[in-house]
This record gives C-alpha cells, structure tokens and sequence, in this order.
DNA sequence: ACAGACATGCGAAAAATTTGACAGATTGCT
DNA sequence: AGCAATCTGTCAAATTTTTCGCATGTCTGT
C-alpha cells in the first residue's frame, strides 16, 4: 500500500567509514561537516568527511540544506524509521528474532535496577500493546 | 584495574563483508564455510568467503576447530557479550542511550499486540530487575 | 590402494574505499 | 571595495577490501 519512495541506488550496505558518519548524524539530529569530524574519535581529514558527506547524500541516506555559508546535513530517512531496521537486524541476529528475548538483553544492559518512573513507563508501554 | 585481555591486532571497527559474516555467525552459531555462504543473499565465491573467514580468525573474531574433513568457525567472544555492546550501540545511537525508550522501540517492531505468555515473561523480567 | 569429492592455504588481480590537494565561491569585517 | 577566513566541488592517488584460481591435502567408498 504505501511504500517509502526508495528514490535510486540505496545501497543497501554502507562502508565502515559511511557508517560511522551515518551513526553520528543519526545521534545527533542535524550536522555540519566540521561537526561530524569533531565527534569522529579517529576523525580523518576534514576534506574526506566533506567527500563521504557528498557519496551519503549521492546514495540517498542524507539530505543537504544549505544554511547560511555551509551545508547542514541530516537523514533522508525519519530517524524512526532507521531506528526500527537497526532494531530489528540486532533482533534478528543475536535473539532469534524474539523481542522479548531483546527486552531482556536490553534490560541487562544496565547495572542498576529501573528506578519506579522507569517501571512505570515500561508497564504502560507492555499494557499498551496489549490492547492495540 | 580489570581489562579485557586484548590478544591482539582487534580492529576495532570490520570492513563491510567482515560484518556480514560475523552476523551470519551470531545467527546461525557454529558453521561451515559452505553454511556461511549458502546463508548469505548476495553471497561471492566460495574461496572469497574462506578467504574472509580466515582473516576474521586473524583478527580474533573467529575461532576456527578442526571437526572431521572441514574446519568448523564460531565466534570467539561470547555471543552475549557481542549482542550487548550490539544493543548499546543502537541504544546509544538511536534513543539518547535511554534503555526504556529502546524497549519501547522494541515493542513497536511487531505488529500485533504480545500475546499472554510474552507479557508474562515481561513481567517477571522487569520484576527482577527491580529486586536486583 | 585408488579414484572421486570436497577442503584448505596461498598469492595476486580487480574493485571499492578512503584520503588529500587544488581551484573557485561565499561571508564577514574594516 | 578589498581582504581574510571558511566552504564547497571535483579529481586522482594511496590504501584496503574483496575476489577468485590453482596446487595440494584429507576422507570415503569400492
């Protein structure tokens, strides 16, 4: 029915590099070139992030804004979206495609245990879904 | 004080195909060369794929064990522990490192409501952790 | 013991990624 | 307007990845 318009050559894996910037920009919202090298730990030059910057975009993953003198860059897909197939592929890979499995893993993730607020939020989300 | 006792040469960071076995790996648990090829979509020949087998052994990703005629590959960490520093980096990247959020991304994933046993399950889960 | 089927190890070509430099634009300031 | 600072675009070189063929080794069944 509907279908998100795949615009052309989405390739549907990126390089190591294009993924580590992809990543950036999904944990940050909207990024200018300079600020996505910043927050690169093994940041390499600046004319090479510009130059991923420009293939992401040729590739369909960002879309380019021009903000005053510079271009702002942010994720052609809703951030929910990428979310969700990020998701899904940890599912499917280290938990036999069990979600449940996952909120496990997830929960384990933490050393502390959930505060009540956390509790709360977690047994309104689980009492939702069962009345959807 | 304590440290994961790093063998050796760990690039940190696997090139793309690298990535695409090492999750062929985690899924299926112990394979073949055969397997890890038949398992993948786009799969290339069966000497790339023992070529890039070996080089994940190099790099300590792998553990490769002789069983009979063939050489049989597993993971070398623990699975869980792949499948936790997995879960933070999405956790991290897409939901501002808000384990609850995450979950309820989870949740969001399928389609239909949680049947009886799988609320059940979730319950006690979140049970624990506030005992813990 | 021999043939057939299938595995491994190695090495090197082919393809893709990553990098940096250079030549204009554009903006802000004096 | 003129100058300095900062950006973008493009392109070819350097490096890594990815690919596959070939020589050789190991079982299995006859």
């Amino acid at each position: 029915m509907d279908a998100t318009f795949e615009t052309e050559g989405d390739d549907g894996v990126l390089s190591r590099r294009e993924r580590q910037l992809m990543d950036v920009v999904y944990r940050v919202g909207r990024v200018t070139a300079r600020r996505v090298m910043s927050e690169l730990p093994d940041a390499p030059a600046y004319s090479t992030v510009r130059t991923l910057l420009g293939i992401l975009v040729r590739k369909g993953w960002l879309r380019a804004e021009r903000e005053g003198k510079a271009l702002v860059y942010e994720a052609a897909k809703r951030p929910a979206v990428a979310a969700k197939s990020a998701l899904r592929r940890v599912v499917e890979t280290f938990f036999q495609g069990s979600v449940v499995n996952a909120v496990s893993g997830l929960l384990d993730l933490r050393g502390r245990p959930l505060d009540a607020e956390e509790v709360a939020r977690l047994e309104a989300l689980i009492a939702e879904t069962k009345k959807d």
